[in-house]
DNA sequence: TGAAATGTTGGGGCG
DNA sequence: ACGCCCCAACATTTC
């Protein structure tokens, strides 16, 4: 009688509802982490470095307990059949995941299971609410957020967080080495990144906690400014299920009990949340999210192909500071901050007119927050072809963005030095500082800093008119 | 979770 | 004192 409780991305001990269940009904309980090689959805650099690290902490964290962690690389379903063989296990259990595809090999696994007499038993700890449960009055799922999230808000769900485990009982069994997945554990640009950011449960518990004690307090005011560190930072440890999004429910919710002056700015991060259950809600309903625009009008898009443009938005040469910051940031430190991004991703859709699956793309790989759902809802919301999305006319102007939410120019100094010299009044906008400011900040516009790849207020104008086209051609 | 274009108002300079 | 013009400053509309 021994259970296997199936590792997925629920890589914590506390408020893990299959492991939690497990322990409490069994005594004889293997631990399992499968590295599928095969994945429908292949992870990220980023995210893969996030992923070692992860595993080796959730690793000593069962070993501290008594327990241990298996490892092993494969496709899912051939690995489980084994591992039960080898271990006679009666039971399996595990925490839900959304996409089609795994909602199909899960429901396939599951019969198969049970057909040879083994139970099996899934558990929610990903989402606040399963996507089949939240529906509109025609029991149809929500296509806005705002309907959406007061319903999820009028639903109120507050059940009790399920403590970690005292004791994990140990289940030897042959391992591969965590090294033998070959996750870039070790990269180069990977380097800086553990100065930033602490993988595994603790390093998500120690966050939520700073993030609830130090940064809720003005959270909805200072959250739009990227140069304050003002923002939550779990959504790294939110995707690989470090921290429980219930857990989090409740703590914003408590803090707002505890003294009222916090109710704006709870609210303003449960909203966040909000986004993020939004974004695999819509996910499960549409499983072509991620490559197909869900206003089928936009397959009409004319797109501009330009690889040198792409290049230079990934690399952060652009020429508009705000979005060279951005995105050097993205790539030094693995996360941009979120109003950045809509710039980035308004600048490469309605400025460089370059379709959103090449943004979304490129953010999969080197956010360490990758996520498929609320990578694929956002850049939609951004290009104005999903359902709740910003209307076509709404184009960011970098050089505004940059002044209103990076006024003293911090932010650009941090990421772009070679124009840290010039003064507030041209660091958004090099191109039109006199000659001799540019001299006396050793700028050389085209040589150590690049001219603007392209003019906004033309660009502005070409997308404003391609989009209208499209709505007449829709028509 | 925009920004630009256009419209309106009101104070001050000036003949 | 009056009308006229200019143009901020703000409001509204449009994309």
């Amino acid at each position: 009688m021994t259970t296997l409780v199936w590792f997925r991305s629920d890589l914590r001990l506390h408020d893990n509802p299959a492991l939690t269940y497990a322990l409490h009904h069994h005594r004889k309980v293997a631990l399992l982490f499968i590295h599928d090689v095969a994945s429908p959805y292949p992870q990220g650099s980023a995210n893969q470095w996030w992923l070692h690290h992860s595993l080796a902490t959730l690793s000593d964290n069962i070993q501290k307990k008594g327990g241990e962690l298996i490892l092993k690389t494969g496709i899912p379903q051939e690995v489980l059949w084994k591992t039960a063989k080898d271990l006679g296990i009666t039971s399996i259990y595990w925490n839900r995941r959304y996409t089609l595809k795994e909602r199909d090999n899960d429901a396939t696994l599951k019969k198969s299971f049970e057909n040879s007499g083994t139970s099996v038993k899934t558990f929610n700890s990903h989402l606040l609410f399963e996507p089949w449960e939240v529906l509109t009055k025609e029991k149809r799922p929500f296509q806005i957020f705002t309907p959406f999230w007061k319903h999820c808000l009028s639903l109120g769900k507050h059940q009790d967080i399920l403590p970690a485990p005292k004791f994990i009982p140990s289940m030897p069994y042959p391992s591969d080495p965590l090294e033998s997945f070959e996750l870039p554990f070790q990269a180069l640009w990977a380097a800086p990144f553990l100065k930033e950011w602490e993988p595994g449960e603790l390093g998500a518990i120690k966050r939520a906690q700073a993030f609830f004690e130090n940064t809720l307090c003005g959270y909805k005011k200072n959250r739009d400014y990227p140069a304050k560190s003002a923002t939550s930072k779990l959504s790294p440890h939110l995707h690989f299920g470090e921290i429980s999004i219930k857990q989090l429910w409740q703590s914003a919710h408590y803090a707002m009990q505890a003294n009222p002056q916090f109710d704006e700015d709870a609210k303003s991060f449960l909203s966040e949340l909000g986004w993020r259950e939004f974004s695999h809600h819509l996910l499960y309903h549409h499983p072509d999210l991620p490559q197909k625009p869900l206003r089928k009008e936009f397959n009409l898009f004319r797109w501009e192909e330009n690889t040198n443009h792409l290049k230079a938005w990934q690399k952060g040469m652009t020429g508009y500071p705000i979005i060279d910051a951005a995105m050097r940031e993205l790539w030094q430190t693995g996360w941009m901050h979120n109003r950045m991004r809509m710039i980035v991703a308004s600048f490469l859709v309605k400025d460089l007119l370059i379709p959103w699956q090449e943004g979304a793309k490129w953010f999969l790989d080197t956010l360490l927050d990758a996520d498929l759902a609320n990578n694929s809802a956002s850049w939609q919301w951004v290009a104005g072809c999903g359902t709740d999305a910003a209307p076509y006319f709404r184009i960011f102007n970098p050089v505004l963005q940059g002044e209103k939410f990076d006024s003293d120019g911090e932010y650009i100094r941090r990421f772009v030095p070679e124009i840290g010299l010039l003064s507030n009044k041209y660091i958004h906008s090099p191109w039109e500082a006199p000659n001799h400011e540019l001299r006396a900040a050793n700028i050389t516009l085209g040589k150590t800093y690049p001219l603007p790849i392209v003019d906004h207020k033309k660009r502005r104008a070409e997308a404003l008119l391609r989009f209208k086209n499209l709505r007449k051609d829709a028509m």
